[in-house]
DNA sequence: ATACTTTTTTGATTTAGGTCAAAGGAAACC
DNA sequence: GGTTTCCTTTGACCTAAATCAAAAAAGTAT
């Protein structure tokens, strides 16, 4: 989807808005496994994204990854708090393919936030719709068992099932690889 | 801390938008043990928790319940996707203390929505924030040990951790009755 | 205070899923 | 094409926490 359709899906700009601020995002093509923020960084921009696919991943003390998000074609993303609060990011985001993606800093979102009325409202309606989905996430994870946390994920991100390495899914829903390749047996 | 208090933290208001904005939430006193919202209605109203607390929870096929949050004084509480999508609430809301509570209703607060932009520009804050504490609750319920886990909840919420009934806790940090008291024990 | 209900504690037992280790398979690299 | 490295699968074993059950303690109501 393009990032103008993705907006107009959220908030009813009219097209002169509309072309404002589009052109305030930057066009950029990622290689697959690149990291677009590292842990520890304040993350600088916020991405849409058009083509591809990212996590987000910290380290635990003992230096395992632990896959923390999944974004997919068509949504906003980015180390949301860093970026809002522009503090050091807990996680890494790295694209897990090649991507296409538009981004913006946050000086140039908060000029947009500050022009326009809508923008905000936008910016609210993304917030409560990633709110959403990580309240699911969160109810899944908390009182289902390994099987079932597995179809959630199944159900809540088809396309990405099968796409990424099953050691990051693994970690995504909280278990060991082992366990989640002992699941997909049947 | 009183509503304005609590507005003014988060966006400048003037004293004027402060004072037609807190004219549109009721001030409500709610006893102890009762239910704001039940399972399966719309949630018709979002509320300010001046004083006392409030907690979501939902049940299991099993009929055991989950608490989900505990919604403490001086911040917004609603079953929020239910309030914002107006679709049927997954939670029930209940105090578990006598509360007093500033309500508004989902008409009033598109209306402040859409007459003042910074009050867009709260709610994009206020979810954002909300978005970071779950994020959090995540992080700590998906890989970490069950004593791990209390003394993430003993940090997040020291003030509620020995207000509320143990159960409560329990199923809020994904472990039964007899874990905790255990890990309590020491 | 007394009885009744609900919550918490404690102990014994079970089990889902983790850990460790090693073998197959797939990608990536020269 | 053949190494090398990484990823996934499989098996054996172990452990944290669940379940079951029952006693103790704390609340609530009469």
């Amino acid at each position: 989807m393009e990032l103008s359709d993705f907006l107009l899906s959220l908030t009813p700009f009219d097209t002169d808005e509309l072309k404002d601020i589009t052109s305030h995002f930057e066009e950029e093509f990622i290689p697959k496994n690149m990291r677009l923020i590292e842990q520890g960084q304040v993350c600088k921009k916020l991405y849409y994204i058009k083509k591809g696919m990212v996590r987000s991943y910290y380290l635990k003390e003992d230096g395992k990854e632990i896959t923390q998000w999944f974004f997919n074609v068509g949504k906003f993303m980015s180390s949301v708090d860093s970026f809002f609060q522009q503090r050091p990011s807990l996680y890494y985001l790295e694209t897990l393919e090649d991507s296409v993606v538009y981004s913006i800093s946050k000086e140039k979102m908060d000029l947009l936030f500050s022009k326009y009325h809508k923008m905000e409202q936008l910016g609210r309606l993304a917030s409560i719709e990633m709110l959403t989905k990580v309240v699911n996430k969160l109810n899944a994870i908390q009182f289902q068992s390994a099987r079932e946390r597995y179809e959630y994920m199944l159900a809540e991100f088809p396309d990405i099932s099968h796409r990424v390495p099953l050691g990051y899914i693994a970690s995504y829903l909280g278990m060991t690889s082992e366990t989640l390749s002992r699941i997909r047996r049947g």
